[in-house]
DNA sequence: CGGGGATTTGACACATATCAAGAGCGGTGG
DNA sequence: CCACCGCTCTTGATATGTGTCAAATCCCCG
């Protein structure tokens, strides 16, 4: 814990200094090395002079509220994030989940405030990005501000998959894609893509998915029967054949079964 | 017709070429200087020895096609431009619509290839902006860096609150934001907020909202039936009372008219 | 003036939401 | 250790919003 060590950082709110400091090297043992932003960062340029915060966050808590004032962005070092938006009736709505590596915040560039609420669904840490810290890495290093951009293109083309996603298929169609989505997180990170936990509920899958929680329980149950899956204690997904999982996104309607095929 | 002059930008396409070449001071003159991020950037730093290329695009023709290699980001100076995304199985779906002081491309970044196809629902014309020269203008100008990641970042929300309407709302809250949106964005540009003409087609509205053209007759009739609006030729559209469309997305149950009322 | 896409409108089907009840599971406290 | 509680999940019966299919009209464009 060395907080009250003089840092280059400006914009470290007093939440964001909970966390002990770390050195870029740790980020050489980081499990989302390859995939972080900051992490690259220490590549391109060794800044072992700089620290940056983490924060750690309990299952249930926020990481930031939307409205908060934006001061820096997140890295996932380890745990699960939802982001949801509130619209103005009062509903709710899950826009992502989030896993090591991924940057959070990034919605809150333009106005200054973040535009949705993060809550942590395990126990769970990141790295903290002060953004003005972020706009001069990006201002000195070439390879800062392309990997930068990079991420934000990314997760604009993330959107725009859910967006259609949500426009266009059908319940069985986005649970499949869901968790086929799931299974490729992980597999990037190098953890196993045929079993992992779901760390949301059906609500909050619902809710991502733009369906009610029995209408994922009902999905899910069909995949189940149908073989594609194997649930064990509600969380624990194993993918049986993804293959045909991957099918039914690539459905030509006369080839494949329709979802009255996997209900009976 | 300045093309064959010799141009600091280094990876402007022949398409690109084909429009003219303007100044930025002639930015000051254009209808979306104030939105758009190019014309901040002669403010930020005079360029007038810089050369944007100008590209136009007639209705029905793409400025850019999903999978071609990415090279420019373009912003819109006149007309009407929509984006979509093809699916695995053929199914497309409209991710947005696009008219003055916009940018385009953004999604390309990250695999420097396009993620979607874009055409012009009008006439349009677009200033090229080489990512290259973007690139450098950031790294030069922490106003530019600054302004862009603002429009990414405001691109990120905007999919947020499509995405969020797609899995909560149903569909006469859809078409009002819709209609909403616009004529906020028209606003926006000092143009009528409750007069303007639907570039777009009932379908190219229904694949962006998640709905059949169908679906989004029905509603138009209903609103017009309420007062809501008026409908001229199918495309000419006034706001008659955008207050109790508003409402229509603050619903609380109680209070507000059920699409029952409004059909009855 | 003709033709073809866009739009409207109706009847009906169906996927998913809604409502409801019960089971499973984990945590907590006696 | 067991009993209880609350939350999550499952499953069934029914309701309903929207999709599907079809036909007629409109209107823009050549």
């Amino acid at each position: 814990m060395q907080a009250t060590t003089t840092s280059p950082l400006q914009v470290v709110s007093d939440r964001d200094i909970q966390g002990a400091v770390h050195r870029a090297d740790q980020c050489a043992l980081c499990p989302s090395r390859t995939l972080c932003w900051s992490a690259d960062c220490a590549t391109a340029q060794p800044f072992s002079a700089q620290r940056l915060a983490k924060r750690r966050v309990r299952r249930g808590e926020s990481l930031f509220h939307m409205g908060d004032a934006f001061h820096s962005l997140y890295t996932v070092r380890s745990g699960t994030f939802k982001t949801t938006t509130l619209l103005e009736d009062g509903r709710d709505q899950v826009t992502g989940f989030h896993i090591s590596g991924e940057i959070l915040g990034l919605d809150g560039i333009s106005v200054q405030a973040y535009q949705t609420d993060c809550v942590a669904l395990e126990d769970s840490e990141v790295c903290v990005l002060p953004y003005d810290y972020v706009l001069g890495m990006a201002s000195r290093e070439a390879g800062a501000l392309r990997d930068f951009l990079r991420m934000m293109s990314q997760e604009i083309a993330r959107e725009q998959c859910v967006m259609a996603s949500l426009g266009t298929m059908q319940a069985d169609e986005r649970v499949a894609m869901f968790l086929l989505g799931l299974s490729s997180k992980h597999a990037e990170r190098g953890l196993s893509p045929r079993s992992f936990i779901l760390r949301m509920t059906r609500e909050e899958i619902g809710s991502y998915l733009g369906l009610k929680l029995e209408t994922v329980s009902r999905v899910l149950a069909r995949f189940q029967v149908a073989g594609y899956i194997q649930i064990t204690n509600s969380r624990q997904i194993e993918l049986k054949d993804p293959v045909r999982l991957r099918a039914l996104l690539t459905k030509d309607a006369q080839t494949q079964p329709s979802s009255r095929a996997l209900s009976a």
